[in-house]
DNA sequence: GTGATTCACTTGTAAAATGCAAGTGAACTG
DNA sequence: CAGTTCACTTGCATTTTACAAGTGAATCAC
């Protein structure tokens, strides 16, 4: 039996957070691009994890829906199509650093470099910048900048 | 997300974070135990968001797998169950803090109040100290503790 | 110029997860 | 001891996902 009361969601901080990432294709398709500097369509996909063509381009769709990416065709061969991470994507890498300091700590098999976790400990400003400017080179790339 | 693959993670903090609770009933689960007090099977139903018995039932047991939660009798009256969360659980807070600061900036619906996210930024690592006391206010009660 | 290939999807369909309503049994209450 | 509370479980319809196979535009190879 649910009892059902007045279903409001609004304003709340966490849900609307669900809403645009609590998902585990999202989870991995923002690593991919905060952390790995994965723009193309293809580049999600041969990530070895699986996703399926539908899926991915449901993802990426609604990320785009929801502000967290933009899509962009490659100037030099135009049917090759990347996405970039908006400032909205950008302010979700403390939440990631975050995740990833918790995981390292709870998983008994994680593969997170002792340097890194080590170095966000000491100063999680600093990983954040760092973490931004390895971005701002992905996008460099794609977009063809000299 | 309960699928039963186990194996081929390659350590990722991130897929493994995923694995433990990106889904959107398990934020919001999550939400009710760390920042909410809700502690009783019932509490989880009556929040007023929906979620169906089953699902429920289903979250709950895999947060005690995954050890986020722990299942308890209520000593007065044992048909009453309760949920308590572990350390792993209460090492979440950052990363539950960290989605508010970003959802607060991003949902123009938000209802965070204004002290509290102002009082986030200017010291974060109070408002973490704050939330576990209210955590351990919220297990004494549920457990009886004088 | 044309045929093959790359690319980013879309479509079809079976399997799985979810939502909803009802049921169950243990524990408590009057 | 009959009725109620409680925490689930079960059954079933709907929705979502996974997997495989297209599709059409753009590009490349010759």
């Amino acid at each position: 039996m649910s009892r059902k009361e007045t279903i409001n969601w609004n304003g709340c901080p966490i849900r609307y957070a669900a809403s645009v990432f609590a998902d585990r294709w999202n989870f991995v398709i923002l690593r991919d691009v905060l952390f790995k500097g994965r723009r193309y369509y293809g580049d999600f996909l041969d990530a070895g994890e699986g996703i399926s063509t539908n899926i991915l381009a449901d993802r990426l769709s609604k990320f785009e829906e929801t502000g967290i990416l933009t899509r962009h065709q490659d100037a030099k061969k135009r049917s090759r199509i990347y996405y970039l991470p908006t400032p909205k994507a950008l302010e979700l890498i403390p939440i990631f650093l975050s995740i990833i300091d918790w995981a390292e700590r709870h998983d008994e098999h994680t593969e997170v470099p002792e340097a890194f976790i080590q170095g966000y400990r000491l100063d999680a400003d600093k990983t954040i910048a760092d973490t931004e400017q390895l971005i701002a080179l992905a996008n460099a790339q794609v977009t063809n900048i000299q």
